[in-house]
DNA sequence: CCGATGTGTCATATATTCTTCACAAAAGTG
DNA sequence: CACTTTTGTGAAGAATATATGACACATCGG
């Protein structure tokens, strides 16, 4: 899967040329021409990492960017700012709303692209291959594997799944029904307190090679996975 | 809480399409079946929002627009149209009539949900964060998790959703009927006192985390919910 | 055809949370 | 201050939601 990369620039000569070495490097790429499209392409799609420029119309890009801490969907996102100027006023209010880094314009593609595969590292290990890890645990989609703390442990296909699914959405509340979707499929009639028994096993499973319960049982609402750091 | 959507469109197989996903999406949806039902349907509870068929039987969908707009309580709901056409007549009448956006048929759901998200965003920024601050109490509905100083605070469903009201509505004096109405649901039949000691278990949870109580009883009143910043 | 594994349901046991009620405490009132 | 009204609160049983063990079927690779 390829990383989804969201550019805000409203300046159609910059958009394109970033586009275009993005796309060039295997990265896919939107582009928003200013601060409320930034918010709304955000939302349909979330993106693996946002460049936003500084100036923007409509709203600016320390706005933007505040609001989108808001939502826990891009809560985490990594930012890049783009500004004009190494003010060091900007510099800090921006790093203040939450962007992750800066580049001053002019900046040089390479280095841009070095920041951007940099913080996409430290964002989301497992997103440019096959291995997640959270905590202590760890899943190899490709071999199939799972581990913790180095012992090996066995699940079943659909538990398999279930972890997989919650590992990639850590913190996330699911509901049996967006559990039912996202790990059963779409269209499998299966009683939603079936979702239960297989949350039993995969704790079972878990446990066994020691450690807390990674599991959150939300009352009313579903089962979320959590990072212990 | 969530949005309340109000759907207006008579024909069957649209209105329990929209209603499916926008359900899914985490709204509440009322269904409309003509001009008249809007107008009534508005006045039980207002909408945060209006998807509107142009055509509709009774009263057209640029007449039932008409009215809204003289309501107080639905002056500034935003209002979507749908149009089977891109006549750019129609379109120009129904904006002159005071609808936001146009959406013409057929149209993709996607498209249509961010419309209407940005409508929402523009006209009630917060209620679609899923992330609320208050104060140093900071709320995660994505992630049902309510923090105060850093210190992790467990509620049950009802304080959840009461706290999440409150913050959603800082330093406004809800009644208990009110409040019965927006977090318990309006067909519950619950005492109003009732509220009193879900009032009294989420200040007990609030304090758990230090500070002063956040939450001002309005003596004959209700409730508020304060910020001290 | 046969174990070994996995799955989906159920019934039952546990665990939480809700609602009410009764009485105490506090806040107005004159 | 005496009295009325309103709110705070602990307790208890009712109502819900979740955890778990058991079981009947698949499915699959010998």
């Amino acid at each position: 899967m390829k990383p989804y990369i969201l550019i805000a620039e409203d300046e159609d000569a910059l958009a394109t040329l970033l586009e275009y070495n993005f796309q060039k490097e295997g990265y896919e790429v939107g582009i928003a021409r200013d601060g409320d499209e930034v918010l709304i392409m955000a939302d349909e799609r979330t993106p693996d990492l946002i460049l936003m420029d500084w100036m923007m119309p409509k709203l600016s890009g320390v706005e933007a960017c505040r609001r989108l801490r808001r939502k826990s969907e891009t809560r985490t996102t990594p930012i890049i700012m783009l500004t004009a100027r190494g003010d060091e006023t900007d510099r800090i209010t921006g790093l203040d709303y939450g962007a992750d880094d800066y580049v001053i314009k002019p900046f040089s593609t390479p280095e841009l692209l070095a920041r951007v595969r940099a913080l996409l590292r430290r964002a989301q290990p497992g997103l440019l291959d096959d291995v997640i890890r959270q905590g202590d645990i760890e899943i190899d989609v490709k071999a199939f594997r799972i581990r913790r703390n180095e012992k090996e442990i066995h699940l079943g296909p659909t538990e398999f799944r279930l972890l997989d699914h919650f590992m990639r959405h850590p913190s996330r509340v699911f509901s049996r029904e967006q559990l039912l979707d996202a790990v059963w499929g779409r269209d499998v009639y299966v009683e939603a307190r079936t979702v239960d028994v297989h949350i039993g096993r995969l704790r079972k499973a878990l446990k066994k090679a020691g450690g807390p319960d990674p599991i959150r049982t939300v009352r009313s609402a579903g089962y979320a996975f959590e990072v212990n750091i």
